[in-house]
DNA sequence: ATGTAC
């Protein structure tokens, strides 16, 4: 199910879409998709119910090609989402307490150097490491309401959602390419190989980046964390039918898998199947979003009581995001509702809810940094 | 996405 070949030529890809007919997909994310689909050498696409528009193509996809093409992976290489296991009750979480501890998480990490020196990652630096970084990107405490037989956590249980990436090291590597992919570097090519090279070390960085941020957040907490998963959704790796690019997509391979909703509605922990080979090894990572941030800015007031409003989540949590800009890009109304993301995953038997994790602590940026 | 441009 789920398939749509598009067009009636030979060289367009086989498209696969995994969302049902009320879920709200932008019609200019559908239009990239086709447009992605007619690329040299593009074979199969797999497309999920958090698809909305992105620069150079639809995020919430995945593509299979024959060939390498950067600008699918886009700047922040590795970029993903690491779900961590809190030794902390929810009941014992004050929240301004938290909260106020958490703004430590706008300096920079002390422990940033030795960090990388001992995950041994060529050519890249220290620089950033240990930091959230701006965009949809944050580091939020959740507190498990909900849980399915054989979830990892349980309810009253507190946990940390980590969505970073690689910061500038990734963003570095993408703009040296200066735009000069053509259609699409050739896997044993020069150029294929050293953005290879540098893509998978971008995609350990992103990876550590997570695990630090929650090292971070964990001290902040005077807890641990412990992590339980976590997912890559902007990379590209080699597979038996091609070149797989993930943009916005998860890696499904993993048995497990979070999904972001946003500050103002719960994430969850999935049990990927892994079952359907047209999804591609790939599945959503967040709730996608609705609007996009120019949007945003036309919806909202913006007063200064309005702001002030925003440092509260709809279900009683708190926000820090002392960037008025920010504030309203990333509210939690520029975002499709993660239920019904979550709900076509499951009708297409491609993941299925183990927990549902609702935010109490959003932090995404801060003026200053937090007490010692 | 970005130690956020001219």
């Amino acid at each position: 199910m789920g398939n749509s070949p598009i067009g009636t030529g030979g060289d367009v890809a086989q498209l696969s879409k995994f969302y049902r007919a009320g879920t709200w997909i932008e019609g200019r994310a559908e239009d990239q998709l086709t447009e992605v689909a007619g690329w040299p050498g593009m074979s199969r696409i797999a497309a999920f119910p958090d698809l909305h528009p992105g620069r150079f193509g639809p995020v919430g996809a995945a593509f299979l090609a024959d060939r390498l093409w950067p600008q699918l992976v886009g700047p922040d290489i590795g970029c993903g989402m690491a779900l961590f296991a809190l030794d902390l009750p929810g009941r014992k979480l004050n929240l301004d307490r938290a909260a106020r501890r958490l703004r430590m998480l706008e300096g920079p990490d002390d422990g940033a150097d030795a960090a990388l020196a001992a995950a041994d990652i060529p050519d890249l630096t220290a620089m950033g490491l240990g930091t959230i970084g701006g965009g949809n990107h944050f580091c939020e405490v959740q507190e498990v309401a909900e849980v399915a037989p054989g979830a990892p956590l349980a309810t009253g249980d507190l946990c940390l959602l980590v969505h970073s990436g690689s910061r500038s090291q990734g963003a570095g590597i993408f703009a040296a390419l200066q735009g000069e992919w053509g259609a699409g570097f050739a896997p044993d090519s020069d150029a294929g190989r050293a953005y290879l090279a540098r893509h998978d070390a971008a995609v350990r960085w992103a990876r550590l980046n997570r695990a630090r941020i929650a090292d971070r957040a964990a001290q902040a907490l005077r807890c641990q964390a412990t992590l339980i998963c976590d997912t890559s959704h902007n990379h590209l790796r080699e597979t038996d039918n091609g070149w797989l690019h993930c943009k916005g997509a998860a890696e499904a391979d993993r048995g497990l898998a979070p999904l972001a909703g946003s500050r103002d509605a719960a994430s969850y922990l999935l049990a990927v199947t892994g079952r359907d080979p047209d999804a591609l090894g790939a599945l959503s990572h967040g709730a996608g979003r609705r609007y996009d941030r120019a949007a945003m800015h036309g919806r909202m007031r913006e007063g200064r009581a309005d702001l002030a409003a925003m440092t509260r989540n709809a279900l009683g949590g708190r926000v820090i995001c002392e960037d008025r800009a920010l504030q309203v890009e990333e509210s939690g109304r520029a975002y499709k509702n993660a239920a019904a993301v979550v709900a076509d995953l499951a009708a297409f038997d491609l993941a299925h809810p183990l927990a549902t994790l609702v935010p109490r602590i959003t932090f995404k940026t801060a003026r200053t940094g937090g007490e010692a």
